[in-house]
DNA sequence: TACTGGGACGAAAACGTTTTCGTGTTGAAA
DNA sequence: TTTCAACACGAAAACGTTTTCGTCCCAGTA
């Protein structure tokens, strides 16, 4: 076992000061041709590699973006990771993964502990327990000390900072507009409680949709969920006492028990009742019938997050502050759970 | 904005030594009470939180762990940084992850990045590109260098280190097996190519356990396929021109496709056809019919995983040192994919 | 010969900690 | 009065870098 090469020790080993080697690793015009030469010819035989936490330590960077998820299992999630992690990588950032479980607490402790020097700046997307208290004190705080933060999907307005999220209203929009093409008439609406912004988004694009095409707004036929475990039966209860043609249901899982609920009762998906869920998930395509759905492109929505924060971080800070809200817009992807237009 | 609080302006400002500050708030007993409840209070009122960095530098520890994995998509994946990132978090470390892409050279990059101080130990899977191309080299480095690894999953013989893994061959046997005792003899295996390790276990498994029933192998029932993009198409033309009764897939997705392109064949799962999967993934609970699978516990592998190498890391270098290897073990759970004993 | 300029290098500070080893002051014992 | 221990605190090194500012020496010029 052979410890980690240091400065110190060429130096040492090549009878040469500290000094003297980091400038010729550096290409220094100040030491002589000859003496770079040997320093450099020394270092990459013995793979000399500087020692990242020195660096942090002395340009205050640490070239590390932190990402705080509510909860990894959700495929959304890991597809926005993924975009983060393509262009933090890109850019030769490090990208240090917390999950908040979806606690407030959680997403607290997560953030203080990034917070003292470990990343440069955050992506976050809050957790549902953050959202129901509208506490956001941990936010300001990081943002005060001149730490950049970005809110991605779910997000509170009261904060500012750079966003990115989806057009939720018009998505919402689309899909309902899009029963109301194929003939639907009574569309039930599957959301969460609204205090999860992203569900109430979605709701007032189904009521938008709705409004617009003349179909009056029966809240008996919304159902608002607020604990993923029970989802399953309440939708299922919820279903079976109402006479539907069509679902609008605001993420995969409520998708996916609506169809098997109907199923279950003997109907038939498309055929009498049609089914969009809201998701970029690999449920939704492979699933049987295949899942219409209103895509999020969580990929983009990484990607965009990671290049306005790294946009941020590497801008002097001299330049004018200013927070943009970047949109990514939603796709409607027909498959096989809604009837063919007729 | 207001800049971090160090020692050094805490110091400053009430007058005393950095050194005075730094006992103080560490409690000892060197500093006069009152000057040490002078300086706590000074502390928590501006709520003075020590630079991870700095600490980090002088301790020689970052009490960070890298997982490096191969995708994220991978429902597996993600289950398996959820157990490391809980338990990491129990222990006071944070995760960093990083994705390899299934590529050699990212994998390798990743490694370099995270081996010039920013972790402290690795835990990772290999790329699949690693294991076609079987060279370790960066590995045996970063251990050579005295930084604790945890493979897991997709694993190599040849290096020496911590190890998580599942019985694969027990696992396969026992999805064989269950097909065997429900009454299926025309058996089809669909697995990887055999560089990638847990695919030829699987198929070990399940060679043992058709021999353990007296049931000849018989190689033309068994398919190898070596690119996720195409594994649809070549599932559909292998089942269709042959002639099974069950189908033991290595995977979540490998399964699907079989299930699906048995329906297109107008037959039934499982009536017709049993099929049973080796997976975790959510698709599996969800698909109609559900799939009976192997489960993996991704998350159990992954939270033996960070205890592996937390162990390693907080013991005195002056421990002999000596390489565990865990063995998960699988099961079965039963679904709807494949037929009640009879 | 004396001065100047520049080339080639080293010393030291700085980033924010922790820790070892002083050092000065006090009180009590001799 | 002297001596010594205990107490309370500070100086400085160390972790591994980068960078500013010397410093030394030699060649060239007057």
């Amino acid at each position: 076992m052979k410890p980690k090469l240091t400065l110190k020790k060429i130096a040492k080993e090549l009878d040469v000061s500290i000094s003297t080697v980091s400038k010729a690793l550096r290409d220094s015009s100040e030491i002589g041709e000859e003496t770079r030469a040997k320093i450099k010819a020394f270092a990459k035989h013995y793979n000399y590699k500087p020692n990242n936490i020195a660096l942090s330590l002395k340009n205050r960077k640490t070239k590390t973006i932190g990402i705080i998820i509510p909860e990894i299992v959700h495929h959304f999630f890991t597809t926005v990771i993924s975009g983060v992690e393509k262009v933090a990588n890109e850019m030769g950032y490090n990208v240090l993964v917390c999950l908040s479980d979806n606690s407030f607490d959680k997403e607290v402790l997560n953030m203080e502990m990034l917070a003292n020097g470990s990343t440069d700046g955050f992506i976050l997307s809050l957790a549902k327990e953050t959202m129901q208290k509208g506490d956001y004190h941990h936010l300001a705080e990081v943002i005060n000390q001149g730490m950049p933060c970005v809110l991605f999907d779910r997000v509170a307005e009261d904060i500012s900072c750079d966003k990115v999220i989806i057009d939720d209203v018009t998505g919402g929009k689309k899909a309902v507009q899009h029963l109301i093409d194929i003939g639907c008439r009574k569309i039930a609406l599957i959301s969460t409680v609204d205090y999860v912004s992203v569900g109430k988004l979605r709701t007032h694009g189904y009521k938008q949709a709705l409004a617009e095409n003349g179909i009056s707004i029966n809240e008996d036929l919304i159902l608002k969920i607020e604990e993923m475990e029970d989802s399953e039966k309440e939708i299922e209860a919820f279903l079976k006492e109402r006479e539907v043609d069509g679902v609008f249901a605001v993420n995969e899982h409520f998708a996916i028990s609506a169809v098997k609920t109907i199923q279950d009762q003997g109907k038939n998906v498309p055929e009498d009742v049609s089914v969009i869920g809201f998701t970029d998930g690999e449920l939704s395509k492979r699933f049987i019938p295949s899942l219409t759905t209103v895509s999020q492109h969580g990929m983009r929505m990484g990607e965009e997050s990671a290049r306005l924060l790294i946009e941020k971080l590497e801008r002097t800070p001299s330049e004018e502050d200013y927070y943009k809200t970047i949109i990514v817009e939603t796709g409607l992807v027909v498959r096989d759970s809604t009837k063919s237009r007729k």
